[in-house]
DNA sequence: CTATACTTGACTAAATTGGTCGGGATTATA
DNA sequence: TATAATCCCGACCAATTTAGTCAAGTATAG
């Protein structure tokens, strides 16, 4: 798993997203400035993210982003399989996006057994943490804000 | 961290060096037809495994090549490294290969927390295999052969 | 009505991936 | 010493991916 730069600005766009949890709807313009992401880029990111069900958008004047679902439900494992397909390091231990590889046979194969192992291993970090989660560590790892509204991603 | 098709090949390679380790050398024709490697292709994947020090070669009619240091001392995660840059999902979190990223306080990031996390995971895995653990692996996947020269990587 | 925002799809430059190819240097052995 | 086998080296190439940009369209609050 390697995370593009597509796919970080991604991850913070829904961190965002997820810290102004609520009935309101979030600009573009607001995040991209506030996350240093050059506009015309997350436009077609978020667009991505909406076609996938994470998000939700608002057109118009007092348009906007928000979560479809709430952050607690998406895992960023979801996110990421989306955006950069495979969480594995080979497509042969894949389970969502499994490619048979060369091997003569995979059950014999030692590289295939190890990559399991690095595979579960990734998968047990990301399947764990979700965007609920980020949010809680933004507000840990910054702690008593002054201003309520200053965190930073 | 993805295992290109090269990367892949380098270790298979590895393997089958691993597997015949002594004083001789193995051809690379040999490891290709074994592996279903693309012969060139294998040429320039062991030249830069050669120009790391993980083999070493001789050249000549009965040349070949050979691990330059016993198998139990070469890590997994040493031969990735070198052959695909960081074990680490992004930049900001890698040992080896560090690189700043744009946000403003990395000891305050969410997402690089949970980076490292992943990053940690997969080293945790990689750091631990060596190719002489590997070969294990293939003995024990493959049980008790009939031609102990029949293995299978 | 109009300014603001999201929508859609095409486009592009640069980097990466997965190779191929030609020819040169070295060496065991007949 | 000739020669065939083998590694060595650098250039080259096509396809894909990455990181964006851009123009023009559609919806909507005020």
């Amino acid at each position: 798993m390697k995370l593009s730069q597509r796919g970080e600005y991604a991850l913070r766009a829904l961190l965002v997203l997820g810290m102004n949890h609520g009935p309101g709807v979030v600009r573009i313009r607001d995040i991209a400035q506030q996350q240093n992401i050059p506009r015309r880029f997350l436009e077609q990111i978020l667009n991505d993210l909406k076609a996938a069900g994470f998000v939700v958008s608002k057109r118009g004047v007092a348009g906007g982003y928000r979560l479809q679902r709430g952050p607690e439900e998406i895992s960023l494992a979801d996110i990421i399989r989306h955006l950069e397909g495979p969480l594995a390091p080979v497509g042969c231990v894949s389970v969502n996006y499994y490619q048979r590889c060369s091997c003569p046979d995979e059950g014999k194969c030692a590289i295939r057994s190890v990559m399991q192992e690095v595979r579960d291993a990734i998968v047990g970090v990301l399947e764990g943490v979700s965007v609920a989660h980020l949010c809680d560590r933004v507000r840990d790892l910054q702690g008593p804000l002054e201003n309520p509204l200053d965190y930073i991603i």
